[in-house]
DNA sequence: ACTTGGCACTCGGGAACACCGAGTGCTAGT
DNA sequence: ACTAGCACTCGGTGTTCCCGAGTGCCAAGT
């Protein structure tokens, strides 16, 4: 049905437009990409292409413009991922590397792809689910009052000011720190309330209210912090762009954290570390836009994901190298620390 | 030169001109606001108002429009701050009083200005400057490294992961916690430097480096984190307005932590909790927006400051109530904290 | 059986044009 | 000092016309 020439005028179809962002039509098409044919055959193509749904035109006797189904053709089979320059590669590795704490790494992160992209670019803060616990914390305050701080194995930390029923002394909550931490060290976030199930038993009767309050908080931090947080930058790109949904709707997404979740998309449980592209309509919402993203995290362990939001009319080989190589980048700075 | 006939025109036309967002003519006018005079008068008078310079026509033999210095004139001499619905101060207060830390209490406080005014809201973290050290901890995280967590009274907590010079036992680090603590519990964070300076002499030659070295962060992270963060919500309000500067310029100050920190200006010392309005060309950069700002904290001691963002064409009245009462609420709930 | 040149057809978009009406400035009259 | 009247301006809208890029289809060529 679809022969290799149709294929390449598909191509050759998506990249002029992607380029002129004008609809394209067979002349332009025969003379820039020497298909060594003419018009009129290119024309037979464009008919059989549209027939299929690939194409489309804007209004009679205008040229063609990719439909997302072609646009996905085209990403699937017709477009390699093109890889950076060696000068990008510089800048990203001397721009991460000046991160000092994980909030800079994932600052300097989605300001950098912003920019290498010009898109909107989204990153999620690593999870905790599959952190560790490296330290907990417990720091007196005042007499009713302790400050607990949770630090994980990927530097992000934790803190919660915690009201405690009764007065206790500065022992008896350095002594509450060392049980807890023996408890806990090195063990994995989501294991933390079966290890601490039956503390309060393990302890004398009187520290147990105090233990409860504690223990409830740090469960309640948990839970809270599971569904994460999610920063953007780059949102300037988007005065450019038009998109079919207003502009309005894509800035209140990147505000709605659960949205900008569900869009980035779920970690497809085999190849987590794959490069997801969705195109127009394949979104959940925002249906106008397209979305490359792909899993970050020091090599078997995934620890969050990141990508970029554009219109569907994008550059999508360099988009996806970008996309690709600072995940790769980010992965190594997250590992080494 | 301004009778009180043309003042009463002028504020006319800004109240008109803010809810409808057409050129105002003299008909129409003298028609909605009984000004008990005809329209031929009122012409007169907006004459005489474009003459000095307060509001201006787009074209000949089209309705006139208030310049910045028309709407200065408006918000210092023609209106009054409008105080917020009953409603509207119960959904502050309920929507505030969920916070439970201080990041959680910054975003919950820029979103409800987003939503209450319609318009960007920007807020300022609190300054560490003026706030006090609570609590200093060193937490070993293996035998080289230690997590430096400095704590303070408005519940900011920074955090620095530390590279010894030297393997350093638990023991000592706990020692080195306990002098620190000793050293600067409760003191402001400015006086922080001249507090340490000694701290290294005091100590025994061994602990020398690793003081310094501790010290040497410590410092770090308090230069660093002096220009403050800010973070902003609401740009999706930007989406209908339209403004003489294009989007993208106003989307990437927002997005520039120091432009955004320069637009929301200076406390000027003597009335640091004061309204401060900027309108369009008064501002350093933007000159196509205006900034209703104003400073917050708990009673004399001003942390940081909070404001709106929007187009000139702004209700100044309603935005002005609204930045007010959420300043005052936000300052109760930190000082209670 | 595919390709190509030719040809009639379609329509979006820009230019030219006229018209309407809101709004103005001015002057003379109250 | 205010008002009524009047001539004038000019942006916006609607109409018309035309151009040209682009198409679909058909018949001829390889």
């Amino acid at each position: 049905m679809l022969d290799d020439r149709k294929l390449a005028v598909l191509r050759a179809i998506v990249e002029d437009y992607v380029s002129t962002n004008e609809p394209v039509g067979s002349k332009a098409l025969a003379e820039r990409h020497n298909l060594k044919v003419s018009p009129a055959t290119v024309r037979n193509d464009m008919a059989a292409l549209e027939e299929e749904g690939y194409i489309t035109q804007p209004h009679t006797s205008a040229g063609r413009v990719p439909t997302d189904k072609g646009y996905r053709l085209f990403v699937d089979r017709l477009s390699q991922v093109k890889p950076l320059s060696a000068a990008e590669r510089r800048a990203i590795e001397t721009f991460l590397a000046g991160a000092v704490d994980l909030d800079d790494v994932v600052t300097r992160t989605v300001r950098l792809l912003a920019q290498l992209t010009r898109q909107v670019a989204v990153v999620q803060y690593p999870t905790l689910t599959r952190s560790t616990v490296r330290h907990v914390e417990l720091v007196p305050l005042n007499d009713r009052r302790v400050m607990l701080v949770l630090i994980t194995n990927t530097g992000r930390v934790e803190q919660r000011v915690i009201e405690l029923p009764e007065v206790v002394e500065d022992t008896r909550i350095a002594h509450l720190r060392a049980v807890l931490n023996a408890c806990l060290d090195g063990c994995g976030l989501s294991n933390v309330p079966e290890l601490v199930a039956d503390l309060p038993e393990r302890l004398p009767p009187e520290d147990r209210p105090v233990v409860a309050t504690i223990l409830s908080v740090l469960l309640e931090t948990l839970v809270e912090r599971h569904d994460e947080k999610i920063v953007f930058a780059g949102a300037a790109n988007l005065a450019g762009a038009d998109f079919s949904t207003g502009l309005r709707d894509v800035l209140e997404a990147l505000e709605e954290q659960v949205v900008l979740m569900r869009l980035l998309g779920e970690t497809s449980a085999d190849t987590p570390s794959a490069l997801t592209v969705r195109i127009g309509s394949e979104n959940p919402y925002l249906r106008g836009t397209s979305i490359v993203a792909t899993g970050y995290g020091s090599g078997d362990n995934q620890l969050a994901r990141l990508g970029v939001l554009g219109p569907t009319r994008m550059d999508y080989p360099v988009t996806m190298g970008a996309v690709r190589a600072v995940a790769r980048y980010v992965s190594q700075i997250l590992a080494a620390s």
